[in-house]
Formats: C-alpha cells, sequence, structure tokens
DNA sequence: GTGTTTGCAAAGTGTTTGCAATTTA
DNA sequence: TAAATTGCAAACACTTTGCAAACAC
C-alpha cells in the first residue's frame, strides 16, 4: 500500500508530458477517456457527450482543439469516412477501417490483413504522407 | 453532312434517359458540364460555379440534389477525403485516388496501378460495398 | 392538366475563431 | 506574473429542407 498507489492519470499525464503539452485538467480527463481503454473511434460530438457525462466540465471547442492537439503530436490520427464529421482513431499504428456504411461505425483492420501492392510511384515532387484503405460494408 | 450532324446534348440526353430522370434544362446543362470532358472531380460549388460561368441558370441547391440523383443513378461516384466537403468523381470504374493534402486535389490512380491483396472477410452480416484506397501526398 | 423539378430562403450540421477570463508553471 | 489554455458565443462552410412557382410530358 505503499510505492503500488493507484495512480489513474499517470498514463494520460506521461503522454501529454510526451507531447509537451501542459496537463491542464481538461486535458488530462479526455486523454483518460481516450486511452485509458481499447482502441477507439471517437468523434469530438461523442468524446464532449462522454466528458460531460462523466461529469468532467469541458466545452466543445476545448474538445475540439485537444483532438486536434493530440492528433499533431501523434497521439491520434484522425480518419474521414463521411463528409461532415471527423473521426479520431487512437490507434496510430498502421492499420485500415472497415466503415458500416449504416450506423457510421468504424471498425480497425489490423494492418497484416490488407496488402497494398502494385502501388504506384508518388508524383512529381510528392512524398506519401499516408494510405488509407477503406473497406465500405453494408448490411 | 446529314446524319453526321454535330448534336451537343446527345451523350447527356442519353444518359438521363437511361437513368429515368427528366431532361431538365438544368440536368442536361449540368450533364454536360461533367460529361463532356474528361474524367472530373467536382464539388458542388464548383460545379455551381461553372455553371454560372457558362451562362446556366441554377441555384445551389439543385446542383446538390443533381449531383445525388446522378450518384444514385450510378454516373457518378461520390469521393470523401476531407471533411466538410463532397467530391462526385465522373469516373464510375474500378480505381482509387491520390489526395493532395495542400491544395485538396484528387487525381485518379487507374485501378490496375493498385492491387489490394489478402483482404480481410466482410464482417458477419455484411457485404462489401466498395474499397477505397486513398494515398494521401504532400508537396 | 398532372406530377416532377426548380429556386429561394431558411434551417441544420459540424467545425473554427476571437477574445476576455482563468489556469498553469 | 507571464504565457498558455479555456469557455463562450458568434461566425463559418457546407449541405439539406419546405414550399410555392415553373416546367416536362
Amino acid at each position: 500500500m505503499t510505492a503500488v498507489t493507484h495512480r489513474p492519470f499517470s498514463q494520460a499525464l506521461d503522454r501529454l508530458r510526451a507531447a509537451g503539452l501542459r496537463p491542464t485538467r481538461q486535458r488530462l480527463a479526455l486523454a483518460k477517456l481516450l486511452f485509458d481503454c481499447c482502441d477507439r473511434h471517437v468523434s469530438a460530438e461523442q468524446l464532449h457527450g462522454e466528458a460531460l457525462s462523466s461529469n468532467i466540465r469541458v466545452s466543445l471547442a476545448t474538445v475540439y482543439n485537444t483532438l486536434h492537439q493530440f492528433t499533431a503530436a501523434g497521439m491520434l490520427r484522425e480518419i474521414v469516412v463521411d463528409a461532415g464529421r471527423s473521426y479520431f482513431d487512437t490507434n496510430t499504428t498502421d492499420h485500415h477501417h472497415f466503415f458500416y456504411e449504416q450506423s457510421g461505425r468504424l471498425e480497425d483492420i489490423p494492418g497484416d490483413m490488407v496488402s497494398v501492392t502494385r502501388m504506384p510511384q508518388a508524383p512529381q515532387g510528392t512524398s506519401i504522407r499516408r494510405v488509407d484503405v477503406i473497406v465500405r460494408v453494408m448490411g
């Protein structure tokens, strides 16, 4: 009961420190919601809702700012599958997505389950930033 | 000079007829802008601008409606690469896209230049509607 | 004529911004 | 205390909607 005290924010804290972001109450709470569980795909609106449900007072604007800061810091990856809504993925490793067109849900496809072969050259003077494979499913 | 008269709207007309859409002045004009030239990637705003430049009186709402009707009829394909803007692609054959993150421009990659192998199974009770590969480039 | 399509303006969505008040180091 | 961060409300960009007028068949 001495050194092994429960430290609920340690992971979040470390992540923020590593990213050079001040660990404010809001950022810590959002980081905890995002990273303490499994891999997640959240929209800003969703995360804001979760924060409020958890009695974390945070404005939607701050949620947007925070999601973008986390993305810029490489802690999140932004996924676009649907005009008019951004999803943020806590899994930043190489992987792709199933998109359920009816429900709007996203699901990871592990990177090694899809191989893109015969990639074209990047056009003159450009470099490839990322290759997104989106498998759109129905039913 | 008899049967081979120039018929500027025939392609557009035929396409509309085939889709069961009444060939109204607006739809004909938009179809002409979309399909008379090469393969194109347009946003609604863009197409509306082109229509106005060509002295075609059409409202933005009608451009949206028309793009969606054409998409439903399989004449266009909607591409989402950028939250908050839809692009419509006149190339409905199997192919993929380069997306220039700086300019927001889209460019086709012929279907046979990319091979996706080792595709995962569609999840239980779903079927694959489409696989989109987006190669995001910078520079 | 009759049902479809259009235009307009208004409403809706999701996101960003400007700035004063607050918080962090 | 100085600089970063936050909240709010307003602004924004894009898209959809409702309904009367115009149009195609």
